[in-house]
DNA sequence: AGCTACTCCTGGTAGC
DNA sequence: TGCTACCAGGAGTAGC
């Protein structure tokens, strides 16, 4: 499932595919993925304009748009892939594959949102704060500074799990990186966060931006069908989980079994040798 | 503040 | 083989 590092390698390859390029159509062909606006509303927002920004913020995908010859965007898509979600750049005289639930046409091409699941979003907006939601820190951004981690981690009362999937507290960890940087840290996930010492919060601040630097080096993590990079490429972090998917294995840290409970609604993994409770 | 439960969705798979 | 039941899960929301 996409988390930063999947969303940061879809950002950073599909840019060169849109960017300078205008907008000669638009169509939302599942209406709430385009968030219930119709074809008219979207093309009257977006044709016409060029796209001049692709950026990430968490796990979005921030596309500006600017009228005429205009470098300053006046108008955003924000993309969301969520569970599923996939970002192409296709001939625009090819039918959209399977499961295309948002076109944007830019004359010869067209950039196409492939998401079986629907739970995706592309949404048009003139200003990206009126579709975002409280979003915390940057992970990988020097604003991420380990003092005041530390002190706002040790604040709370969540168990860690819950806590980091909780993306007004950090940004952009998803399932699978929150497990991989939970027991790089040596922490229980059902740790209360404020019984965290503060050399483990530093572990934990430090692994955290490690799992998603190295994650983000080889384009993000596919074990199942579902994500692909832009050029359809498979990441391969998945070779590099140490717990994730991994239950039943022996832990490559201390041999211990990797365990997997739900906590949270969210499956759980972790080696309890290695990442003690309390 | 923080917990649980529910919702949105469908492809894949386990079980029969 | 064909069917059903269930699971995965990001994030928003409701209720306690």
């Amino acid at each position: 499932m996409p988390e930063l590092p999947e969303v940061e390698t879809v950002a950073r390859l599909v840019a060169p595919d849109v960017l300078q390029k205008r907008v000669t159509g638009v169509r939302a062909l599942w209406r709430k993925t385009g968030g219930g606006r119709s074809d008219a509303e979207l093309e009257a927002a977006l044709v016409g304009r060029r796209f001049v920004r692709v950026e990430r913020r968490a796990k979005y995908i921030l596309m500006g748009l600017a009228p005429g010859r205009s470098k300053l965007p006046d108008t955003w898509l924000v993309v969301h892939l969520r569970m599923t979600g996939r970002l192409v750049v296709a001939p625009a005289r090819e039918e959209p594959a399977a499961h295309t639930r948002f076109s944007v046409e830019l004359g010869p091409r067209r950039l196409d949102f492939i998401d079986p699941r629907k739970f995706g979003r592309c949404l048009v907006t003139s200003d990206p704060t009126h579709v975002l939601p409280e979003l915390g820190p940057e992970p990988l951004e020097d604003g991420f500074e380990a003092e005041a981690f530390v002190r706002d981690l040790r604040a709370r009362k969540r168990q860690l799990k819950p806590l980091l999937l909780d993306q007004a507290f950090v940004a952009g960890l998803g399932n699978i990186y929150v497990d991989e940087a939970l027991h790089r840290a040596g922490l229980h996930p059902l740790t209360p966060a404020h019984r965290v010492t503060r050399p483990k919060a530093r572990a934990l601040h430090a692994a955290i931006r490690t799992v998603l630097a190295e994650a983000i080096e080889r384009e993000g993590s596919s074990f199942d069908t579902f994500y692909r990079t832009p050029t359809g490429q498979p990441g391969s972090y998945q070779h590099q989980f140490q717990v994730y998917g991994r239950q039943g294995q022996p832990c490559r840290t201390c041999g211990g079994e990797i365990q997997k409970r739900v906590v949270g609604q969210r499956g759980t993994h972790f080696c309890a040798r290695c990442q003690r409770r309390r």
